[in-house]
DNA sequence: GCATGATAAATGAC
DNA sequence: GTCATTTATCATGC
């Protein structure tokens, strides 16, 4: 989904010229990440655990629980699924073997 | 229905080693090269995979951080970029 | 002590 | 909905 070549408004084209750089200019403003509480994030993990798939009446719910809106459980849900996905490849796969040593 | 409570410990996860000098170098000259788009398709971040010895996973969080660390040190010395720059030109001119 | 890789919130494309 | 990102934060290396 939109690697290579693809362009749109956020993910210019090169121009390959010298510096243009349009990725550098990031126009939207952008909430600030807020990492939730241990309380939180455990109580979504236990909502996670029964299901994958919140509904909406639990994610209400929730939401006003864990003084949450509505779109940051779902968005978590989102992404807890994205890695949970991760880890099951992770897992499915043998050990990439690491090389180390670099330095600062 | 049990909770296991896995996820604190399960989580395993952060234990960073850093890339070998051979690999940071393939990607550095990558990003320089590709200053103006530094995107790299799903094929080319296999690619890199391949001669890095990483996964693409790492290829992408690789390229995350660094456009992220890039764009905040516009303005700033960006040492690196000059010699990248002067690397990809001698290649060029060969 | 920062550099660096990985993860956690948040956004946008599709 | 998925998923590649952006950004801040975390955890480690040295």
């Amino acid at each position: 989904v939109l690697s290579a070549g693809a362009s749109n408004a956020f993910y210019p084209s090169p121009t390959d010229s010298f510096v243009s750089l349009d990725w550098t200019t990031q126009v939207t403003m952008r909430k600030k990440r807020k990492p939730y509480s241990k309380y939180q994030t455990m109580e979504l993990e236990k909502e996670y655990y029964m299901s994958s798939y919140i509904t909406k009446q639990k994610r209400w719910e929730l939401a006003r629980n864990l003084n949450l809106t509505e779109r940051q459980v779902k968005i978590w849900f989102q992404n807890r699924r994205m890695k949970q996905k991760k880890h099951t490849l992770r897992a499915a796969n043998p050990k990439p073997a690491a090389v180390s040593s670099s330095s600062q | 229905a049990v909770m296991i409570l896995r996820s604190r410990f399960l989580d395993a996860r952060r234990k960073r080693r850093n890339f070998s000098k051979t690999a940071t170098e393939v990607l550095n000259e990558y990003f320089y090269s590709h200053l103006s788009n530094p995107y790299p398709s799903e094929e080319a971040k296999e690619e890199l995979a391949r001669k890095c010895g990483i996964t693409v996973s790492q290829i992408s969080n690789w390229f995350g951080n660094k456009r992220i660390r890039y764009k905040k040190n516009i303005g700033k010395a960006q040492e690196e970029a000059n010699m990248y720059a002067a690397k990809k030109l001698r290649k060029d001119n060969a």
